[in-house]
DNA sequence: GTCGTCTTTGAAAGCGTTTTCAGAAAACGT
DNA sequence: ACGTTTTCTGAAAACGCTTTCAAAGACGAC
């Protein structure tokens, strides 16, 4: 590799010179500045990255955790963060945390020995103390989580307005026997959007112990495993909302088993609307999470000075995505 | 940040020996090693990594760029690099190319003046030439690629014969009238893909002028079209091969708008094998492309001292993955 | 011609490590 | 007790860059 070193030499000043027109502190003599454009040109030199990290204590790279990249959940919020990160020449690296609380905290560990300038979180398994032990005074934005202790550093959804509405989307369609398709890891995403789901239902009469209930693992296999349990129980339903996307495409299939005509005959709602979600047959209605907004607005708190940032609310909140899957429910169609 | 001096200074000794203790490269008396041990755990002492890289000249950073983080090709492409990167104590720094040379070329400069130990490229837009002009002498692997000059550095997959296999399941099914939903793009995958295709065809007497074809972007949109397209066109049809599952999925909700009971109506047939593709209804019989594991032995490559690695296929081979969306035709039941 | 003020420049220090080198201390053999 | 080897340690150089500092010229004013 050339080194700024090899350039000095070639354009006949000092390595503070090559410096200079480097990075343009400071003014230097047209003669010189050009002889080293054009040394650096023909040893095709490239700065040293890691070299200028350690002078200038700040390495340019934003360090990213989510659970999985696999995961088109995740996948969009990455894509959020690298736009923006791109945008003000940052580097993003990143570490899935798998859902466990060791492994959270070794990909934590080694952004941070990275001297990451900064960190955009998304940690499942971790409490509050341990992140918060973990980052330290380091800069990080904390996404899909409201601690309150660094409230300004978080971004989060409103989940409980996202049950709320999806439960009033398919009551205002006409349902009235809506059962519920959730998780069954205690986990606050879940218990948010089923309290806004009950809310809605409570609006309308109907009370905790007449809506039909049943919990899986959070994948289209336990959503379609609920579903089954779900269909069999309670033979009057005619609409379903799941705790997301993934959930609700589990829950078609079983719809599908069945024979059912859809929408026309039963109705699924779905919450996140992830790039799945406009695949699946029907065409998922479903609630906006703004993931990949919310991933760049994290790389914007980072990289924005404070008050050039115009302050926007850090709640994010939910929008009806209506496609094909939820449909008017008229009496006696099943 | 605490840094080597101060730890040195707390446990009373210089920072070489702080050094020793930490690399373990040479035997420390165990009273100075135990308080230097100390000193780290009271300051909490983390390395920088940066300064690491500088003088060991390498950084532990594995430089990834794909097309896209929201696609699921390429989450389960990350996912396998990352869980082998982990394991090699390295760490993955991701960008995006987007199907775009300019973007492709500044994402891998970019890495490359990061100085990453290594490189793993998913490019789709540089040519040949470009991409080996731009990686120099540095160690990289290609995936989905191959590229002569540097054959030993690449990982490809067989689609010739992904498209052959795909044609001939549907053949072995019965069915003698298959159409073929291609990308309108003329990229090599596309063109292998559908030269297996034919050639199944040809040896079951089918020759290319009776082959129904439609070229769409390889989206599910494009797939919407080139199915809608063809099943006006080709009523005979009762089978389609797409050119990957994104695009079969797109297919299935032409089938479905048609009310058509899938599978014993009419077959469809994806290669890829992503995510997505059990999701769809009915679940999509595929063609795995094992991109997961190519992701890790790209990172075995790297990582593994040539003489330890025991040599495998550069080219992986697909198989055939039975779900649902494929039956057995009976003449008669269209 | 001398002095002060700018402008431009190179030398050198420093960023936080690893590693080489040589010296001090301990251990050993005779 | 003495020389020799071995073990352990600190000083210092190096990695490639940025930035401070002070010196050297250039220039105008008197």
């Amino acid at each position: 590799m050339t080194t700024i070193k090899d350039v000095a030499e070639r354009a006949q000043v000092s390595i503070s010179t090559v410096s200079r027109v480097l990075t343009g502190s400071t003014r230097v003599a047209d003669v010189k500045s050009e002889a080293v454009r054009k040394a650096m040109a023909e040893l095709n030199y490239q700065p040293n990255t890691v070299a200028r990290a350690l002078v200038g204590q700040r390495t340019g790279m934003l360090g990213l955790m989510v659970n999985s990249f696999a995961d088109p959940f995740f996948g969009a919020l990455m894509s959020g963060v690298e736009q923006e990160a791109r945008l003000h020449g940052m580097q993003v690296i990143a570490t899935e945390g798998h859902h466990d609380r060791e492994r959270e905290r070794d990909a934590l560990c080694s952004l941070l020995a990275r001297r990451c300038d900064a960190l955009i979180i998304h940690a499942l398994s971790l409490s509050d103390t341990e992140l918060l032990e973990l980052i330290g005074d380091n800069t990080v934005v904390v996404v899909n989580r409201h601690i309150l202790a660094i409230e300004d550093r978080c971004l989060w959804f409103n989940n409980f307005q996202a049950g709320y509405m999806a439960a009033q989307h398919l009551l205002k369609c006409g349902h009235s026997h809506i059962g519920w398709i959730g998780r069954n890891e205690d986990i606050p995403d879940n218990r948010d959007r089923f309290a806004g789901f009950t809310a809605a239902m409570a609006e309308h009469g109907l009370m905790l112990d007449d809506i039909a209930v049943e919990l899986a693992s959070g994948t289209a296999a336990g959503g379609y495993q609920a579903a089954c349990r779900l269909l069999s129980k309670h033979p009057k339903l005619s609409a379903i909302q799941a705790y997301n996307d993934v959930m609700a495409g589990g829950c078609l299939r079983a719809l599908h088993e069945r024979n059912l005509r859809l929408p026309e005959e039963f109705s699924v709602m779905g919450i996140d609307d992830v790039y799945l979600s406009e695949y699946l047959y029907p065409q998922l209605t479903t609630i906006r999470y703004p993931i990949e907004t919310i991933g760049q607005r994290a790389v914007q708190m980072i990289c924005t000075p404070c008050d050039q940032l115009r302050s926007s609310e850090s709640c994010f909140q939910p929008t009806l995505i209506e496609r094909v899957s939820v449909s008017q429910f008229s009496p006696g169609t099943r």
